[in-house]
This record gives C-alpha cells, sequence and structure tokens, in this order.
DNA sequence: ATATAAATTTAGATGCATCTAAATTATATT
DNA sequence: AATATAATTTAGATGCATCTAAATTTATAT
C-alpha cells in the first residue's frame, strides 16, 4: 500500500519525464516539491526499494512499469475528481487544484471507477488535461502549445499546462477558456511575445503564457 | 490545523460521550479505535495541549467547545460523503463506510458546503443517521431502540445504529431498511429476543440487533 | 484497611517523512 | 588532468503516531 508522500513523488517524477524524456533528477524532484534534495534521496531508496522507480545514485531515476501504473492512477483520480468539482459542484477551473491533490489519495477502486461512469467518462479535465481509463491510456491528442504556432495560425485553446490560480485568473482575465479561438497575429523576435487575436479582440502575450496553452490548428 | 488521527480521536470520543453522558474512559477509547491504552494516553496528551478536550490524568476525557465542533464537522463530512456514495454512485449502504472514513478528513470548508448544497441539504445519512448542519445542530429526532418497544406497538425504521456490512447485510436479508414498518409481537423475557412483524412477515430477533435498530412509532 | 486486580500512564523503541550540516560523487573550467 | 563547483547522498535530528514493557494510580474485595 503507498502511502501520500510516495505518490505525490511518482506523480512529480511521471510530469517531469513527460518533458525531459529520460530520467529524472534529485534535485528537479526537490524543487518540483518545494523540498530539500537530501529528503528526496531519502524518499528515492524507498520507492526504489519498493520497485516503484529505477534508481542508481547519483544517476538520477525513471518509473517503473508499477511506478508508471500507479502514477497513471493518481493522475487519473486527480483529473477526475477536478471534473466532479467544476460540473457538479460549480468551482472554477482556479479553485480545483488544492482539493483535488487531496481528493486523488482517496484509496477505493470502486469509488474512482463510479466517479468516471458517473461524469460520463470524461476525456479531458477542466484544464484540457487528458483523463486516462481504467487501464492506463491516454486519450491522443495533437495539441500544440501556442508560441510554437506560425503567424496567420488560426486554432481553438484545447487545454492548459499550468494549474495556479494566479494563472488560471489571468486567463479568464484576458478571456481565454477551453474552447477559445485564437488567431496568431504577429511574433516578437525580441522577447518571443505573441500578438494574438483571441474571440477577435487583439491581445498581447508573453512567451511563457504562450508556452502554457495548448492549441489544436483548425 | 488538525492531522487525521487528532479527528479520529475526538470523533470516538463524541460517539462514546453520546453513551456514556459524562466523561469517557482511556480504555474505551482504545477498544473502539482498536489501538492501545498507552497509544490513547499519549494522545490525549496531545489534544489537551491543543484544548480540544478536558483531560485529568486518570480520570477520563470530554470534549471541549473547540473539540466538540471539530467533532461535528469531520461527522457532518462523514455522512454527506455517505449520501452522495448512495444517491449518486450507487453504493449500498453497507459499501460506504470505509469510504467515507477517508474522505471526512478532506480540508475544505467551501467543498462540504457545495457538496451539501448539491445534496439537497439532507437531514440524515443513508444508515438514518442525523447530519449536523454548518452550525453544527443536528436535526431533532424522536426515534427509539427497536428493543424498547411493548408488544403490539407499531413504528417505522428511522435509523441504525452500526455501519459494519455484517450488520447492515443481515438487516438486508430480514428486508429492513430505512422507511421499513415494523410491528412488535412478541418479547422474549428469556434472552429478550423479539418476534417482530416486517413489512408483513413475522421476523425474529436478537436483542443485539434490536438494540441498532432505530424506530419512530407510529 | 489492606491486598489484589484493573485501569492508566510513563519510558523507551520503531517507522515514516522531513530537516540541517557534512561528506561524497559528478561535472565543468582552465 | 587537476581543481573548483554543482549535484547528490549520508549522518544525525525532529515531530507524529504508534508499540511493548514497566511503573503508577484507582477501584474492588475480602
Amino acid at each position: 500500500m503507498s502511502t501520500k508522500a510516495e505518490e505525490n513523488y511518482l506523480k512529480t517524477i511521471f510530469k517531469l519525464s513527460e518533458k525531459d524524456m529520460d530520467t529524472v533528477s534529485t534535485n528537479a524532484i526537490a524543487e518540483e516539491l518545494e523540498t530539500k534534495p537530501s529528503s528526496v534521496s531519502d524518499m528515492l531508496k524507498k520507492l526504489s526499494e519498493k520497485k516503484l522507480i529505477n534508481y542508481v545514485k547519483y544517476q538520477g531515476v525513471s518509473l517503473t512499469p508499477l511506478g508508471h501504473r500507479l502514477a497513471v492512477h493518481v493522475i487519473r483520480k486527480h483529473r477526475l475528481w477536478e471534473v466532479f468539482l467544476v460540473s457538479h459542484l460549480n468551482f472554477k477551473w482556479d479553485e480545483v487544484h488544492d482539493i483535488a491533490e487531496q481528493l486523488e489519495h482517496i484509496k477505493s477502486k470502486a469509488l474512482v471507477n463510479r466517479l468516471d461512469a458517473f461524469l460520463n467518462f470524461p476525456s479531458y479535465d477542466p484544464h484540457g488535461d487528458p483523463i486516462p481509463n481504467e487501464n492506463g491510456s491516454f486519450p491522443k491528442s495533437t495539441a500544440v502549445p501556442l508560441n510554437l504556432l506560425k503567424v496567420k495560425t488560426k486554432g481553438k485553446v484545447v487545454a492548459v499546462e499550468r494549474d495556479e490560480p494566479s494563472f488560471l485568473n489571468y486567463l479568464d482575465k484576458i478571456q481565454v477558456s477551453i474552447g477559445t479561438h485564437v488567431e496568431i497575429v504577429d511574433v516578437n523576435d525580441f522577447d518571443h511575445s505573441i500578438d494574438v487575436k483571441i474571440n477577435g479582440t487583439l491581445t498581447h502575450i508573453s512567451l511563457e503564457v504562450a508556452q502554457n496553452i495548448l492549441i489544436s490548428i483548425l
């Protein structure tokens, strides 16, 4: 049986693996979890003993198939609860992350699957993140970060890659939500900021914001 | 901020106080929580320092107003989640206790109150137990344990006082659920077992079972 | 009233998850 | 290649929640 802390480490390793591809470093995990590298070392030893990660000292870690399964299952629970909170309890998309962080650790196979059915087997959470099914497979997506689009490209927002309220509130302010239509008007070579038409109105956004908005090209 | 363990102790002290009226003993708490009296002593010290209980060594404990509020709030969450599990996720009444034991520790004022509203402010959980409102007040009930009724008395089941699946499954088997009509036919002076008409059919139940079925007299 | 039994508390450990400070290993620089 | 710097691990603590074993206090019974 896995503890909350173990599950959070696995989730973090999964998340970091998506970006970096290969192995994940102790420091990266520490930063993401806002903890100390020495604490991470301790935990990596434990996860390794439990055969949840491949760990060679000083060489970084990767998830074993078992660890991967567990991580995906926790992510599944997190995202399903977020759907529930937004679609049935009328929370806004910037309010659900912290609550889902708690709910994702509730242990009951039956609960997850019944919740999934109750919600009509959603494929994406309120931030547009894909929800794995019971077997752990994710819905395919061809989305691209907004900053990679060329001028004149049109598309619609399908997901956002951050869940801090500060980011989500900013998106609300500039009227970006899942489904919003966008068109790239100009790209600034100096700071890579972007002029983009959002639902018709021209808006200027930073590279950092653009990187965290995923677009499906129309 | 209260830990899971602290909340479980407060809940247990609350529960035992309802029966025994006055103070609750270390051993009683240990038995209820299936832990050792020495562990209970340790925790009582902690709860006392946090001003959640009144604790005089060797004299038993009682909840302070603060501890009482916290206990009631945890019970509120437990019972609301049980309603959700049964009424929206189609769990049976004997399946929800263990899951609710986990969900009751989720910390979010907004979540509880929105869940309450989503469920239409229910007054009783699937076992007929009263659900306190946001201020901690319980709906009044005039229910009486079945074993205290005299022969010929008619009533209907409004609650059951245990939540072990073994008990609830037995009730299912003898067709007792919330709302079921009963009539006392005979009481056995020797073992205090009872002949009772349940939805018309005569059934024989033990004292222990009768004690845990609450009746509203018609 | 005093001995015995029962209940309760303390002392000292353990496992978990974390920390700081020190030591070790890997990497980057000249 | 030698050394400085950065990354990582180990050593030794701490707080939480628990345990066993021993000591202490309260209750009970002759």
